[in-house]
RNA sequence: GGGAGAUUUCCCGAGCGGCCAAAGGGGGCAGACUGUAAAUCUGUUGUCACUGACUUCUGUGGUUCGAAUCCACAAUCUCCCA
């Protein structure tokens, strides 16, 4: 038996989304979910006790940066990763892929792994598979992703192929070298670009591989929306029912329940935090940029329809003042709050799907979040 | 009372005869952000009939083909001597 195991509870009749649990050491989490990123072992800006509150059931780290900082010795020494940051619920933890490609000026990729410049004091580093899982197990996450190389969009044909080639073959490479399987469990991660034949072998290859679950990767990279739901398309059909899939960093409102209504499980990413301290809400009627002048007078709550702290208790007209004012309280509240919507409309689409009725959810939430119909 | 210096577009501040509607900051305004090198980044910030024209650099008058830049006087401010 897995670390981490899930359970499909049922299926949108509308939709074909899935309802379900993910079953892990540190909870059990209803999915689908929104995974709060929390690279260096702290959702930014947002404390264990504010993710309690708005129920997020797992969060997301980051090896390459817990690697290079504090180290993933230091992080095993402090009773590993749940321990040292306070958090009780479940953890994923990236690989360090996503790195590799963001931070692309600085590494040269092997077969063997890659070795690349320390973003933070240049010095040199090797990762392969076997390194990335030996931080990983030292980090201690219940979820932990396999080492893959995202590519970039666009990238051609040939590149992509190679690239997903060597990705299996690195997972296949994860596999035998991840150890301590009855406390965490070893995702793989479909890639392939935007190339749906090169998807669906990825997707094969991984699932013969028999992974207690698995994460498409490579997408939400810069291409268009309706380009990422033809792969999701493409790929979803390949993964098995009885494992958990997940889509790794998304996101916008609209790319959720897209996700979900292709059968999607869990989700990351940084937007809400990320967008949030530079000043933007998500609200139930769309995108709202606090620190507008049209709001320096507006003394309701950033959304109405939201009872998280930060429109229980402040105005617009406060928290833009706060973020005018460099005050870190006001990026904080923006933050919180977008986690809150995500983690809302995440509950709100599993009600959905539990009703049956998750593509009439997606046509009212169109109309009321971007004034338009389903694209 | 005498002497020295200063006054630039919202603020600070560069400019010292043409390449100046005027550097650079700050502030303002607007936008972006999707497995976080992001409390970051980008654009914009005299007016308009906006690939061009017009009105600006304390005020007035002057020198010059041409002035934010030179001269005279005035106003205001700072410092030094009585």
């Amino acid at each position: 038996m897995p670390a981490v195991t899930y359970e499909l509870i049922k299926t949108c009749k509308q939709s074909g989304a899935r309802l379900g649990r993910l079953h892990t050491p540190h909870g059990i989490i209803e999915t689908p979910t929104f995974m709060p990123v929390g690279t260096q072992a702290s959702v930014k800006g947002i404390s264990p006790d504010e993710l309690h509150e708005m129920n997020a059931g797992i969060i997301l780290s980051n090896t390459y940066h817990l690697y290079m900082r504090p180290g993933h010795e230091l992080v095993a020494e402090a009773g590993g990763l749940h321990k040292f940051m306070n958090w009780d619920r479940a953890i994923l933890t990236d690989s360090g892929g996503f790195q590799i490609f963001s931070l692309s000026k600085l590494r040269k990729i092997t077969e063997e792994g890659v070795h690349f410049r320390s973003h933070l004091d240049g010095s040199k580093h090797f990762i392969s598979p076997e390194k990335a899982m030996e931080i990983e197990n030292a980090l201690g996450a219940d979820i932990i992703m396999a080492f893959d190389e995202c590519a970039p969009y666009p990238s051609t044909y040939e590149y992509t192929k190679n690239s997903m080639y060597m990705t299996t073959r690195w997972a296949e490479r994860c596999l035998k070298s991840h150890t301590n399987t009855e406390k965490q469990s070893l995702f793989g991660i479909v890639q392939g670009g935007m190339y749906a034949d090169l998807r669906k072998i990825s997707a094969r290859d991984l699932v013969a591989m028999d992974f207690p679950g698995y994460a498409i990767g490579g997408l939400s990279v810069g291409e268009p929306g309706p380009l990422m739901y033809e792969m999701l398309d493409e790929t979803v059909p390949e993964l098995p029912e009885n494992k958990a899939r997940y889509l790794m960093g998304v996101g916008s409102p609209d790319y959720l329940v897209e996700g979900a209504i292709r059968g999607i499980d869990m989700f990351d990413c940084v937007l809400p935090t990320r967008i949030g301290r530079n000043g933007t809400a998500m609200t139930s009627q769309g995108r709202l940029i606090v620190r507008d002048a049209r709001y320096a007078h507006d003394y309701r709550p950033i959304d109405p329809e939201c009872n998280c702290p930060a429109c229980r208790n402040h105005t617009r007209a406060y928290i833009r003042h706060l973020l005018k004012a460099g005050e870190m309280y006001g990026l904080r509240l923006v933050a919180l709050h977008n986690l809150h919507f995500l983690l809302n409309l995440m509950e709100q689409i599993r009600y959905a799907i539990m009703n049956d009725s998750l593509l009439d959810f997606r046509k009212e939430f169109y109309q009321k979040y971007y004034g338009t119909d389903v694209q």
